[in-house]
DNA sequence: AAGCACACGTGAATC
DNA sequence: TGATTCACGTGTGCT
């Protein structure tokens, strides 16, 4: 559709004035069909002040409708403004919900990541040695190693030797049980670098180091674990480490 | 502003007539003043098509640059309406936007706490028992239980006993290390429930005693640790539990 | 019929 | 200036 003004009135926002609002009514049907078809000049009004009324008063009834559905909105993308919260408040809508929406995938994503970091796999083994994103100055990375397995005590001995046996920098570690599982994690830094700068080769070689390290305990435990199930003595003591 | 129609002309979108768009163009100056103030109905045109189509030009432009940013912003609408996904597509605007907020409040609060659970309080001691929202059907309850302290060894010792003499079902164990500090978590389920509802007063009575029972535990441990301290061996090696 | 939600084209402001 | 953003009133379809 495409339509055209007549005149343009500048006048004080949301007044009463009818006659300005005469060529508006031909929408608004009911009031009898002579209005619809005479032109705007030739009409002089008078019997129709009524209908004019009532329609005028729906027009404006739907206007202020509309004003509030907008500020409905513009509230909301107000507060998602305030809750994006990237500094600067001048953006225009599209870009803050773009915001929005990269704001609300990250956060997912995070989500997603730490319920699977809590979470204990009940059938499959597993070693895991990956960067970890905690800030520790220049020159220093950060990794996490994970091993997750049937639970064994003796594992926790070969663990400890092997740790010891790499000399890391453990800056945390955390054991888990969950019925006849366990899991292990530590997370250790490399700090290799020179001249504030990592050495990521060195770190990675590292990474690798406990990986495999992590594998032998795995192997030699599912191994014992193997040999427990085919002897005699399954629910056999084992000393404690 | 109020401004009336003078007539409403059907036609395929968006079309070149420059007949229905001549009364717009006073918006659009620097073609000649006194079109400015010729009616409508007098002026014939004729040696203003030029600028008049210029100015449609300029008019159609500014349609369709506010088209396209309207797409861009229902664009995104309409991706967010996809990632808040509650089931039912059919919202409008302003109940979605408000979907979007408390989904990303929920997201950041469970963040929070996230992380603070991964956290280990380095200077104060705590014991903690609160509700732990795992579904386990009907009839039960589950709670997490915390203690965090500097690290003793004997204080797995007492824990080991404690949780026996109380004869928790324990669902997950978690015990992490940082520094010289220490942090347990005990996930536990309390099945008091009769007629598949849970027993709400005896599960709380479960937790107040476990909260008491830790708490004689941290007591013990920060009273040993004092004495320690006191001592003139405060290195002095503890039995291992 | 009467209310609501949306898309549209336009006027004004800002850069 | 031209481009871009916003608020506005309106037309229209749906319920």
């Amino acid at each position: 559709m495409v339509y055209t003004f007549c005149e343009r009135v500048s006048s004080s926002g949301y007044d009463d004035d009818l006659e300005l609002l005469n060529d508006s009514l031909h929408e608004f049907g009911g009031c009898g069909g002579s209005v619809l078809l005479s032109s705007p000049i030739e009409r002089v009004g008078g019997k129709n002040e009524n209908c004019e009324a009532k329609a005028l008063a729906a027009l404006k009834n739907h206007s202020e409708a509309e004003r509030r559905r907008r500020e409905r909105i513009n509230g909301h993308l107000a507060t998602l403004r305030g809750l994006v919260a990237s500094a600067h408040q001048k953006m225009d809508k599209a870009t803050l919900l773009a915001k929005v929406i990269s704001q609300v995938k990250e956060l997912k994503k995070n989500a997603m990541e730490a319920s699977k970091d809590f979470l204990i796999p009940m059938e499959t083994d597993e070693v895991k040695v990956e960067p970890y994103d905690i800030k520790l100055g220049y020159g220093c990375m950060s990794y996490m190693a994970t091993i997750c397995c049937d639970y064994q005590p003796e594992i926790l001995c070969d663990l400890k030797k092997t740790l010891d046996a790499l000399q890391l920098q453990l800056v945390k570690s955390e054991m888990s049980t969950l019925e006849r599982r366990m899991k292990n994690v530590f997370v250790f830094t490399c700090c290799k670098g020179v001249n504030n700068s990592v050495d990521v080769e060195a770190c990675q070689s590292i990474g690798n180091v406990v990986h495999k390290a992590l594998g032998s305990v795995l192997e030699k435990a599912s191994m014992s674990m193997e040999f427990a199930l085919t002897t005699s003595y399954p629910n056999k003591r084992r000393r404690m480490c």
